[in-house]
DNA sequence: GCCGGGTTCCAACAAAAGTTAAGGACGCGG
DNA sequence: CCGCGTCCTTAACTTTTGTTGGAACCCGGC
């Protein structure tokens, strides 16, 4: 893949995102993107490094986590195609998490001199990128509502239904089912709780007949269950730019 | 406490936390302000409300929250004078959560507009600001490791550490001991675990003779306990403005 | 000084989640 | 096609946390 496919990945998100006029889009275009491959569950950006670029994913799945003291790691977000998960080094230098990839993956990189040039040139795609380090906020907040307060299978039915609402913003939804590419001990990571309660927790979500999950897959069978065990308002998503 | 009183609680933590500029001091010194009384447990922003100007804590201590459908609600953040807690909104329209008082506050209003405008003139504020924001989402993701990861004690006092070393900042803590003015319901919707559970933890602190708890003030009595106990690393802080 | 309401505190029991251990499925590389 | 490693699956047991309900406490207002 290359810088020209990746850039339009971007501006591709951007415009169903945002009110982006046609010369922004042309600034974006410019960028100078250089793209590497990674393969699946490799650090892109360790935590305490310093970060000098900041990364756009152009194919594959990524998340960002943290890990304490005791070893344990709780996963903060999973990022799809388009997204640029470490937007925020730009000015929070040095990473305080990680960010790795969940699947090969390829990612283009933009150097933070380049970016801070343009958003003093382009000060309207400078209030846009902030607006998206904003809406990365906003889900950080519902992920601790998520972990702090919802039982443990409405965890797994949040975190899937934010995934499938994002996934079908780029076209990645085919019907009643969507791609989650994780193991169920990253599951359980993201949920905070251990694998086998992520394991029992499917298994019930199975036998209730409301999904199935298998090898990265998520296939809803009762939609109107999953909604309703999800307890999902898509509001924190922000994904109206006019509002 | 006047619009002047205000402008420089907010002036003094910048210094403090970014390189700011004597222009641009100056710049923030002019704006604006209307001063409005809260009492205590009153919402200022409500969830889903459309915000038009930021609210910035000249006195008292506030909390953002998200109650979900079954009741529950979780705290996601504390706020102290100085601070700016809903920064976001002005790109962020609608609220997706609620920030409300805990003890009696006085609050200062600048409106979106004069912040917009502000930017536009004055870029190196605008940046500023959006490090300001970041550093909110870096505290979030610190809270969903704390309420996903760590065992209820810890959670407690790496709340609490948190909230020390922010207070330290502006010159409020006194000694062993500082001002967490929370009931233990309160305490238990920010750590994710009923005002019961709580009350039990706190128990534990007590009789491991770690820390005092009493009418919203904490003493610390051991801090190689306390601090061993919280697993807290500052660097989310990103309190230095030069890394 | 004495209510009254909100905290705090606690006990007993129930439910959810963690731990440990072990067998089975499945895909990949030789 | 076999063997190996990773992931999934489950069971049994322990620990943590939630639930319910009630008593003690404490402060502010009358």
């Amino acid at each position: 893949m290359t810088g020209d496919a990746i850039r339009a990945a971007l501006v591709r998100r951007l415009r169903l995102t945002s009110n982006i006029s046609e010369d922004d889009i042309k600034e974006i275009e410019a960028l100078p993107i250089s793209v590497r491959q990674f393969p699946a569950e490799m650090p892109v950006v360790r935590d305490g490094e310093r970060a000098t670029d900041c990364c756009l994913i152009a194919d594959g799945f990524c998340v960002r986590s943290k890990t304490i003291a005791n070893g344990k790691r709780q996963i903060l977000s999973i990022h799809i195609p388009g997204e640029i998960p470490d937007l925020m080094s730009l000015f929070l230098h040095v990473m305080d998490h990680e960010l790795s990839t969940l699947t090969p993956s390829t990612l283009g990189f933009i150097s933070h001199e380049t970016l801070q040039k343009l958003h003093r040139r382009a000060p309207n795609i400078a209030e846009m990128f902030w607006r998206d380090t904003l809406i990365d906020a906003a889900m950080f907040r519902e992920w601790i509502v998520n972990v702090g307060q919802r039982p443990a299978p409405s965890r797994l039915a949040h975190v899937m239904i934010e995934l499938r609402e994002r996934l079908r913003i780029i076209g990645r939804v085919d019907g009643d089912h969507f791609e989650m590419p994780m193991t169920q001990e990253q599951i359980g990571e993201a949920l905070g709780i251990t694998a086998v309660h992520a394991n029992r927790v499917i298994k019930q979500l199975r036998q209730e007949g409301i999904l199935e999950f298998h090898r990265g897959r998520v296939t809803v069978l009762d939609e109107r269950k999953f909604l309703e065990l999800a307890d999902f308002d898509d509001r924190y998503l922000h994904q109206s730019p006019t509002l």
